[in-house]
DNA sequence: CTACATAGTTAAAACGTTTTAAAAGGATGA
DNA sequence: TCATCCTTTTAAAACGTTTTAACTATGTAG
């Protein structure tokens, strides 16, 4: 049923190694035979397979990409541009979701090793799950390319990085909610590099640091919402929250209007990462850009040099983009009745 | 540098046969010699060559999955849902998206003639892009398995279909604005299945169909901003509006909004999909539930069905699954000012 | 005429597994 | 001792390509 290089060859009445070169549009064939295979080939809709194919050429056209979640427009806009950029060189993707857990991801390096892909971009967003470097280390050294996307690795020579800097976005958001008058803002989120930049930017310009203000819950609109409940409970709230990333944002916005509590009139709101929904919410996020498009494009032009077996430049083993502040309305002055306390 | 079975084999002084049958827990071999390829093949860290495998075995262990986009959170969720059942059977997903283009779905087709998948899953939004079906019967009846979702096909029998009812959801929607008092009721999307039930149920309740009601545009974000800005400058309004997705929906609101007229207290608008957003926005949406866990699962396990060879019944051929009005807070009776004209 | 390029073709090896059919070895019973 | 039967192992084929090195045929120069 389904047609393969043999048939071509027969039908052609050539060997399998001219038909083969044939259609490979190797010029050793003469233009007669050429001609001759590829009617043929046409004919018949021979398609060459691709896993005798792969075999041979220790090549499948495709890389995985390792992201916690695709219900995740952070990870789906990131994946979006290394799709783009990796498509335009053959390469297809194998989609990989751990679900933040680590054993899942243990499996996808598993896997790698077994050359299913031709190399592989691991994201992970912020700080969560630093885990098993070591292991994808080890994938790097001894099968194929990887590039790490938003996640540290030991060995910035074998695995090259494309960050944010998040610490310094976290800075610049709470130095903005500073110049607003703001003096008791929270963080929302979990550890993590913009929780450091946050920190740093309340002892610098010595505000006291109330650990009270500081809320922990999940990454995601219900973990913001979480938060936000706490919030409406609390006596003595902050009068302005950097949240470490726009779900969370949204979240707290969700439950805080809910509860009669209105952003930015009686809290300012910074959320981080700037998906595509923080410019069309109610009210338009003010957020911290993470340039999505360009780190992912950028994780793709890597990971196709290394493949390609290029080398790359001192500069390419580490890349920092800035982030950037971008102020919407969820954020405001801090209003007379709280300056008159 | 990377081990093969012939390194195994060499090492625990056994022939390749053996080797292979020995860590295919083949019954065969006796326990001694079992134990010892298991210990060396630990001790070598081997890895079966996933490509070798590929090509004796005649498959992959991945499906291919056809969606416009991933940056689109129906997708994604469809997708999620779609990963997480084939997953437990040893499936990865190799991601295609089309960018809502023919041309790249022919693409993808080719190489799934290619053997690069076992089987397919192709999902489309409502009723764009119905082309290439004879194509994909082509590929289901001569190559692997396909299912679809949210799509159409003219062999029912060859290719499994999953589906909600759209039609049904739509004229729900528009009934309950009915119900609510509205009158002037327009519709914003595209031609579609959905535009069918908005249209029945109109002339079912008689009330007059007004061609200017029906706003065409892009089924995005910036799609329903383009309406909404178009919305402010009528002289009159329709007092409710239907839209084809919650994107659209969310675009309009954030459009009239912006340009002072409110949501639902100035118009009422309903989305569909009920996307994950749409609970948490401000005001959160009146929506059509669309179940895409249970549609995504059901396809991953029906394509399973077929990749294994097993025959479906007849009701696995079409499965319709019912959409459900959501009440929230985007809709509301009509206002007084309204009923004095 | 011989030697030698050159153009075109092909047999065969390679890729790294799985699987089949045959072989080898050992035990049992006649 | 031989035939038979099991258990265990293995050589070899198969999967469907690509690629290398060898081969053939033809022409050209000496």
């Amino acid at each position: 049923m389904v047609i393969t290089l043999k048939d071509v060859a027969d039908q052609a009445g050539v060997s399998l190694a001219t038909a083969s070169l044939a259609l490979n549009n190797s010029t050793k064939v003469k233009a007669e035979t050429f001609k001759r295979v590829h009617q043929i080939a046409q004919k018949l809709n021979y398609i060459p397979n691709a896993r005798a194919r792969a075999l041979v050429k220790r090549t499948t056209k495709t890389i995985g990409l390792i992201i916690p979640e695709m219900v995740n427009p952070f990870f789906a806009e990131l994946a979006q541009a290394i799709k783009d950029t990796v498509k335009k060189r053959g390469y297809n993707i194998i989609l990989c979701c751990t679900d933040y857990k680590s054993e899942e991801e243990i499996k996808y390096i598993n896997m790698f090793k077994s050359g299913q892909v031709d190399g592989a971009i691991f994201s992970c967003m912020g700080d969560l799950m630093q885990k098993n470097d070591e292991m994808v280390i080890d994938l790097a050294k001894n099968y194929i390319p990887v590039v790490y996307v938003e996640r540290d690795s030991a060995n910035h020579q074998i695995i090259p990085i494309i960050k944010s800097d998040l610490k310094d976005g976290a800075y610049q958001a709470t130095k903005y909610l500073i110049e607003l008058g703001h003096r008791e803002i929270g963080f929302v989120g979990q550890s993590s590099e913009r929780m450091e930049g946050y920190r740093q930017c309340i002892s610098q310009h010595k505000i006291g640091l109330n650990q009270q203000f500081i809320f922990y819950n999940y990454i995601t609109i219900e973990g913001g919402i979480a938060v936000g409940k706490k919030l409406l409970q609390l006596a003595q709230r902050p009068t302005a929250l950097v949240c470490l990333n726009d779900e969370m944002a949204i979240g707290i916005i969700q439950a805080l209007t809910h509860g009669g509590v209105q952003v930015p009139q009686d809290i300012s709101i910074i959320g981080t990462d700037n998906i595509k929904i923080s410019n069309f919410y109610n009210p338009p996020l003010t957020t911290i850009n993470v340039p999505k498009m360009k780190m992912g494009k950028m994780a793709g032009t890597i990971l196709l040099k290394l493949m390609a077996g290029q080398s790359l430049t001192a500069s390419e083993h580490y890349l920092l983009y800035p982030t950037e502040l971008i102020i919407r309305q969820s954020t405001a002055l801090l209003s007379r009745e709280f300056l008159l306390k």
